[in-house]
RNA sequence: GGGCUUGUGGCUUAGCUUGGACAUAGCGCCGGGCUUCUAACCCGGAUGUCGGGGGUUCGAAUCCCCCCAGGCCCGCCA
């Protein structure tokens, strides 16, 4: 895999140049060609207007030049002049090549570049269990995760752990005032929950207990022992529940940062005296910045007048931290975030600090209203794990009565995790959306199941084929079809990491799992004979090890069965 | 009030950064296909003022301006 270079990029890329040098343009305007083409460029229309010519007479000439270019005739490529339009038609050598690297471990990874990635997701308060919103945090962090490491980046992946904040506090008001004991069978984030929620009852009832609260705060941000080991210990619970709900989703993560931890070090005031030096400092009773000259109308308050750090001090002290030590630094955050995230970003440069790149992704909700942990109202990750994989066991015992308990267990595991990670991934992370049951639960049309069902129907095919040898021949418009979307892959991996949109992942693998259902339903492979049942075995297993790579780039289980 | 963001068939959704040839798919609806490699599947059909209005352009879902509607944010909270 080392020197691999993408066998369609490579003839793009010489097509282009070969356009720049035939027209004089840079920008040649290589577009999708569609069904007409596997390229093409609307370039004639831009030179029709400078040369005055028509744009139909211009394609025509410049056919006919780019048709004599030597390293063009290279590429084994045709190219027509369809009206305004310059064809181009690739001939399957490209193919070909692709399907060589397809057929091997590992297709879709990129050579190691050298640049080293932070990329932080999760992070949500533990303050009670993660519901359907964190998730989708977790579920765009860790898929991005993945996808940076098959393109080749170095990468740690970290959870901001937010262990100061009132919520905390509230939390340990809680425990030392009310009913907190654990109950049989409560999970240890579902129990700080209902501590948390009880607390705040407390709080709305009589609000002089908010005087307590700040006390427990204050102490903590004075570094006061006893306090910071009840607040350490209520956080570790949360989390201890946390990391059952992750690994229930195949999330991980590298390294746990605790906030305190840039209080305890300095770091804090470290990036405070850096930030007292800047012009745009206000260092009054508060210390704050101005930042009305980028757009900002609020002040950026990083000291309280009682001297204490807020929120914003950590952050920075965090990110200056990450920009030190790596060389891109990458949030998966709240869109609720945007605002205070930019107010980072600008003061990181300001600074002459490596400002981090911000993956927002809008609120998921519930068809009541915005969901809310301290209200209660919030679907639990955990109850929609429970849930799926009762539906997903039900469903596999319906399909599949002659397998075992343990065997129908396990897939349903894998289908229920397909199942969810599949729907929160599929939608671009600009779109609000609402949590739907139904839409949950599904598994079949756009799924994630879906993919593993051609996944698995492939993997039957090769197990029952037994040996052959690989053919790499293609013949028909199908074979043609699917061999297209497998050279596809290393080229949608690279442009997830460049642009950050993981769903361009999930479509990609839908539409090749589409294309593979389609073949199957036309090509005969195992009754077919000789050189065509090779040929066609080799597409089955190029298709099984790209589907494989995609799911598990989606962090979705590969399984060979369902 | 200011800022950010979303608006695509009945519902969900891709495409928008980088303008190009009939706007992507799924659900639902109508009609087909399992003695045939896994029907969690496939094939065909109906369904669209790409929120509205202007503008730029040979060409706009895509770029610009205005308006409308929803979401989010504007704290010495995190």
């Amino acid at each position: 895999m080392e020197d691999y270079q993408d066998p369609l990029n490579k003839r793009k890329n010489i097509i282009v140049k070969v356009l720049q040098e035939s027209t004089g343009e840079q920008d040649v305007q290589l577009v999708d060609g569609g069904e007409h083409a596997d390229l093409a460029s609307t370039v004639a229309f831009t030179l029709a207007k400078k040369q005055k010519t028509s744009p139909v007479q211009i394609a025509q000439n410049l056919v006919a030049i780019i048709s004599n270019n030597p390293g063009f005739q290279a590429t084994g490529a045709r190219t027509v002049a369809k009206g305004p339009y310059i064809n181009f038609t690739l001939d399957t050598s490209y193919l070909i090549e692709s399907l060589q690297a397809a057929v091997q471990p590992g297709y879709g990874s990129h050579k190691k570049k050298g640049i080293r990635v932070v990329l932080e997701h999760t992070s949500a308060n533990p303050n009670g269990p993660l519901h359907v919103g964190h998730i989708r945090n977790s579920i765009i962090g860790d898929t991005l995760a993945r996808v940076f490491r098959k393109a080749g980046y170095g990468l740690e992946v970290q959870y901001y752990v937010n262990d100061m904040g009132r919520q905390i506090a509230i939390v340990v008001w809680g425990f030392d005032n009310l009913d907190s004991a654990l109950r049989e069978g409560e999970k240890e984030d579902a129990h700080i929950a209902r501590v948390y929620i009880a607390a705040n009852r407390e709080i709305e009832k009589d609000p002089s207990i908010t005087q307590q609260v700040n006390t427990l705060m204050q102490l903590v941000e004075h570094g006061d022992p006893v306090t910071m080991k009840k607040f350490r210990r209520e956080v570790s619970r949360c989390l201890d529940g946390f990391a059952v709900t992750l690994k229930d989703l195949n999330v991980s993560h590298d390294r746990f940062v605790w906030e305190s931890d840039f209080i305890r070090n300095g770091y804090t005031d470290r990036i405070i005296a850096m930030i007292k030096k800047l012009p745009q400092t206000q260092d009054e009773e508060t210390l704050a910045l101005d930042l009305k000259e980028f757009g900002f109308g609020n002040k950026y308050v990083i000291r309280r007048s009682d001297g204490t750090s807020v929120y914003a001090a950590r952050d920075l002290a965090y990110h200056d931290w990450k920009a030190a030590n790596f060389d891109r630094v990458i949030d998966v955050l709240g869109a609720d975030h945007k605002l205070i995230a930019s107010q980072l970003q600008c003061t990181m440069k300001l600074l002459g600090k490596k400002a981090p790149e911000i993956v927002h992704f809008e609120f998921v909700s519930l068809p009541e209203g915005s969901m809310s942990t301290r209200a209660g109202k919030f679907v639990s990750a955990d109850d929609l794990i429970t849930e799926i994989r009762k539906r997903a066991f039900d469903e596999v015992t319906v399909r599949r009565p002659e397998l075992d308990e343990e065997m129908r267990k396990s897939i349903a595991q894998s289908v229920g995790l397909a199942a969810i990670r599949y729907d929160i991934i599929k939608v671009t992370p600009e779109k609000s959306t609402v949590f739907d049951w139904k839409e949950a639960l599904d598994f079949e049309r756009q799924s994630g199941p879906y993919i593993q069902y051609a996944h698995a129907r492939a993997c039957s095919i090769l197990a029952k084929a037994g040996t052959f040898s690989l053919c790499y021949e293609l013949k028909t418009d199908q074979e043609i079809a699917l061999a297209r979307q497998i050279a596809k892959f290393p080229s949608v991996i690279e442009k997830v990491a460049a642009e950050l949109h993981p769903h361009v992942l999930a479509t990609y693998s839908r539409e090749l799992a589409d294309t593979f259902n389609t073949f199957y339903h036309y090509e005969q492979v195992l009754k077919s004979e000789g050189n065509t049942r090779d040929r066609r075995l080799t597409l089955v297993r190029a298709v099984q090890n790209t589907l494989k790579e995609s799911l598990e780039t989606l962090g979705i289980d590969a399984i060979s069965t369902m």
